[in-house]
DNA sequence: GTGCATTGCGCAATGT
DNA sequence: GACATTGCGCAATGCA
């Protein structure tokens, strides 16, 4: 059959985003690699995102929940972030200050919750841990996505060669029925037709 | 197990994400149905299919938040709020004051540009409006990979049912050809055997 | 509790 | 100019 080394790959490849239940190795080898794709794909996005969430208000309540927050002045500062890596607005916070200094009591951030001051380092630090997670993240899912329409594509491709090969084998099955038929009709009248010319 | 009616629905469902030239009717001689998929899957999406959840009335409270975090130096300044969104109060960020002051020259925000300022309601009218559209179409984007992940899962089964007539077709296949190079060797015996057995 | 992973969200830059 | 996409950081939450 079509043993494309194309497909495989991009599967086997496709199958390493799922770290689940995913791959059935015993599929491997066979000639068209039909690797399980299980419910674990529906799983992840169908719940907990968006689509099937009900109403509105959902996002309205998490909007009002972390929005005491202080928005300006903090994270202004300290950010220093030697990770900066893919950030482009802020190429010139190397001169960034503490501006904090200059902030009212009243309005700095709320921070009451154990002091989660925006300015203390260890805050920066878990902020740019986050940021990286975060990164990480959503190359996986990108990526994810990406093998997810390739494998979509190969899958197709894969089925019109497979019907393709459907209609070969039906015809040259009607064929063989029909010289059968004849011969069962006429008794054996010797006609090695249709043998290998379909 | 799934019935074929409800995969060709979704596939029909998935095709209408793809509103290129997804679609090649040309193809589709055979049986089952199989559409295109093509490069499009892998290049873009754009277009737009108005999706049920318009409304953005639903939500009011997300731009308390407002400004989130302030890009570390710049933007820093010309604020004074929190910005209250479309409709409501400024609440603690009244006591917002101009640090700008204390900024160095090179801290100030770029905001030379047609003087952006984040105050004004055009500005926040703006923002409310991109917020709308990025939720539009991140629940576009969800419902996409939604659709392309279920749509691998069916072709991938519609896959293994191919696979198998395919078997069933060849085994067929073999068990008239033999019964053919039978009767061939010697003549007509009267033998209909795997005719309808297969 | 600690730490990474996910996910929704708003912002801004950029594309159409 | 309006809307659509996309990368990014933040915060909440999930999870081991």
């Amino acid at each position: 059959m079509m043993s494309d080394s194309r497909v495989s790959s991009v599967i086997q490849e496709w199958a390493s985003s799922y770290p689940g239940q995913v791959l059935n190795p015993s599929t491997s080898n066979q000639a068209d690699s039909t690797n399980q794709l299980s419910q674990m794909d529906l799983i992840q996005y169908s719940q907990s995102q968006g689509l099937v969430r009900g109403g509105g208000d959902d996002r309205v309540a998490e909007q009002i929940m972390g929005l005491s927050y202080l928005p300006y002045s903090t994270s202004c500062i300290s950010n220093t972030s030697s990770s900066g890596s893919t950030n482009h607005h802020q190429g010139h916070s190397s001169t960034a200050q503490d501006f904090s200094s200059f902030l009212l009591p009243t309005l700095r951030a709320p921070m009451n919750k154990r002091s989660i001051s925006k300015d203390s380092a260890e805050y920066r630090q878990r902020r740019e841990r986050n940021n990286v997670a975060v990164r990480k993240s959503r190359d996986k899912a990108r990526r994810r996505i990406l093998l997810t329409q390739q494998r979509a594509l190969q899958l197709q491709e894969e089925n019109q060669k497979l019907q393709m090969r459907i209609g070969q084998l039906t015809q040259e099955l009607d064929t063989l029925k029909h010289i059968l038929s004849q011969r069962h009709l006429h008794g054996a009248e010797d006609g090695a037709a249709g043998e290998g010319s379909i």
